[in-house]
RNA sequence: CGGGGCGUAGCUCAGCCUGGUUAGAGCGCGUGCCUUGGGAGCACGAGGUCGCCCGUUCAAAUCGGGCCGCCCCGACCA
């Protein structure tokens, strides 16, 4: 492509309404332009890169037996009604009514759509495994839509649906994916990890996410620093280590089936040696402390001179109309996901002032030490009292007093206060107290974007929408389904985020819009301008991509467009060619080489193996 | 939806607090000259409903109110 003829618009200036580097450098250099909030033109550097991860993406889908099909964009609400997400997804989805006054939805995803198709066509195990995906555009009408590419309201995905007569073959299909991904995101080039993930309302079996380091990123992550234990926040259990004895709340819940009576008899002797080490040391007592109108944490803290460490809070919730009294320290939070799971709860919110009034808890002031009437309302609903792991962080904290303008400082467990059990429900954050709960090592928190996510979904689909087969014992049953998506358009963002310099992108090879930069310095040099016109022909002629600048701009202009596009390698045509001579530059290292005309293909041909 | 910020030329912004000729700069764009190894220089030129509406005023980019759009933080996020 010449460039006098390319439709690159590049500016010299960040674009005002972008924070992330992602979008600061795709937006100046020309690859995408916003049409409104979470909307995207991409234009047709980024189109060349979207294509390209799309190819890399349908390579490895194919090799792993899943087959391209189409669906619509548009698809009606009664498939969606009949799955129950209609109003489940709620005003995510963007909805809207034909001529005839029928609902339809954009699609956000297509596990509906797909499994109407396969529920009419799919009669027999012999039909099976199959795996089926499309590339294509997806909405989301998201609260917040931000940082250009990376959480969009339309946007560029992959989603795959795969369809297979039993648990174990759903598990085949779901690992097939799993290795798939792998190669994508490998031959991508991108540096990410593959983390335990919730699978949310979906409620399979499992679920990874593929997550590309950077702090930019949304999703929050914690990575053991010795074993391969990865996993979100959303779900990362903790581990901590008492007097050497290791203890994984959350690990023990599982193998107990969640039984908290059984798990409460396991705990008990870790709890135990707990206590005696506490009763060993000679700790401050307790200290009731004036703390007029301090109701956060915060307050607390700065009020009191103490860290958020220090300090625990209380959070009271509603689980299936239980009252779940918790203390957790200062600067955690509770962390829904794991709370609901450990409570086997159905339902769970946060209480309203109602309850609190009824429990006589001081909205602020809400410490260990109740009241005989709130013991027995709580006891009287079945409610428990819960301490989370970060309690054992620290041996005395700082809490409420339950009475309102006061706190209780060196509050010390078992000594001063009696919690019911101490579960881990708390978000991990990494911190140094924190161990990974399959080695007990130490573990770091990583920020990343998330670009993939593989779901097993079991039945969960072909129930709700009857997607059935008769198997080889002449019984019907339920197909057992996996969705795996990647979000195309958001690689392309995380790529950047994860691969450039002040002066601009640094594409890897295999996405990068086009693989060679020619630069004619001088076009108006005749030598130059023939030998690099020569140089484009015979380097198309051998099948390269080449982005040729032939515009008669001053040579700085033409550099700082190239490395602000980033192509991984440049070749300049400039005053050299008198001595039969042109540069060739990686932009990855900024390092030029002087190389004769004659060994120039063999050259550039090295270098992109090099870059491979 | 709550909190904060912004909206003036294609882009990035100044002017607004303290109302008053013809609304400015840099970049970009057009023409010409000059220049050709890191976003040059000179000259001339085009380009604006100061987001929209209402109000205050002799007079509004400037003050007040409403609306719209965009960005950030939060809540939310199969």
């Amino acid at each position: 492509m010449r460039m006098s003829k390319a439709f690159i618009p590049t500016l010299k200036e960040d674009p005002k309404d972008a924070e992330v580097i992602s979008h600061k450098l795709l937006v100046r250099a020309g690859f995408i332009r916003k049409v409104s909030s979470g909307l995207y033109n991409i234009l047709p550097l980024g189109t060349k890169v979207v294509e390209k991860i799309k190819n890399i993406i349908r390579k490895y889908m194919n090799e792993y037996g899943a087959q391209e099909i189409i669906m619509p964009i548009m698809t009606p609400s009664e498939l969606w009604i009949e799955s129950g997400r209609w109003n489940v997804y709620g005003k995510e989805m963007i909805k809207f009514k034909d001529r005839h006054d029928r609902d339809y939805a954009l699609g956000p995803t297509h596990e509906e759509v797909v499994t109407d198709l396969i529920r009419k066509e799919v009669k027999s195990y012999k039909d099976l495994p199959l795996n089926l995906y499309q590339i294509g555009q997806k909405f989301r009408d998201e609260i917040r839509p931000r940082f250009g590419l990376m959480r969009a309201r339309e946007f560029i995905m992959k989603d795959a649906y795969s369809f297979a007569k039993d648990e174990n073959e759903a598990k085949e299909e779901y690992f097939k994916m799993y290795e798939a991904y792998k190669k994508i995101f490998d031959e991508i080039g991108l540096n990410y990890e593959i983390i335990e993930a919730d699978t949310g309302e979906i409620g399979g079996k499992f679920s990874h996410e593929f997550v590309v380091l950077a702090d930019s990123g949304e999703s929050k992550l914690i990575k053991c620093k010795q074993c391969p234990y990865c996993a979100s926040t959303e779900i990362a259990k903790i581990g901590i280590k008492i007097d050497d004895i290791p203890f994984v709340p959350f690990k023990i819940l599982e193998e107990v089936n969640f039984d908290l009576e059984k798990y409460r008899e396991k705990v008990k002797s870790i709890l135990e040696k707990y206590k005696e080490t506490l009763e060993k040391e000679n700790l401050p007592q307790k200290e009731e402390v004036y703390t007029p109108n301090q109701e956060t944490i915060e307050d607390v803290a700065k009020y009191l001179n103490l860290s958020k460490e220090d300090t625990a809070k209380a959070m009271v919730y509603i689980a299936d109309g239980k009252p779940i009294l918790i203390f957790l320290r200062g600067d955690y939070e509770v962390n829904e996901i794991k709370l609901k799971r450990a409570l086997k709860a159905k339902e769970l919110s946060l209480a309203d002032e109602k309850l609190l009034k009824e429990l006589s808890l001081e909205k602020g002031y809400i410490g260990p030490l109740l009241s005989q009437e709130t013991l027995e309302k709580i006891k009287e609903k079945q409610g428990l009292i819960i301490g989370d792991i970060s309690l054992l962080s620290k041996k005395a904290l700082c809490f409420g007093a339950n009475k309102k303008d006061y706190h209780i400082k060196n509050l010390v467990m078992f000594r001063d206060y009696k919690l019911d059990t101490i579960l881990d429900i708390s978000e991990a954050q990494g911190k140094d107290w924190e161990r990974c709960p399959e080695c007990l090592a130490n573990v770091n928190f990583k920020k990343g974007i998330e670009v993939g996510h593989i779901f097993m979904l079991g039945d969960r689909y072909s129930k709700a929408m009857n997607a059935t087969f008769v198997d080889r014992d002449g019984k019907e049953k339920y197909i057992i389904m996996g969705c795996y998506g990647i979000g195309v358009t958001r690689i392309m963002a995380a790529s950047v985020e994860q691969s450039f310099d002040k002066d601009g992108i640094i594409w890897p090879l295999s996405i990068a819009p086009y693989q060679v930069h020619l630069i004619c310095v001088n076009p108006k040099d005749e030598k130059q301008k023939s030998i690099a016109e020569e140089l484009y022909k015979e380097l198309l002629n051998r099948g390269y991509e080449v982005l040729y600048d032939d515009r008669e701009e001053r040579p700085g202009f033409k550099f700082k467009d190239a490395d602000l596009i980033g192509i991984p390698i440049q070749v300049i045509v400039g005053k050299k060619v008198k001595n039969n001579k042109v540069e060739v530059k990686v932009r990855k290292t900024q390092e030029k080489m002087e190389v004769e005309l004659d060994k120039i293909f063999e050259y550039i041909n090295n270098t992109i193996n090099m870059l491979k």
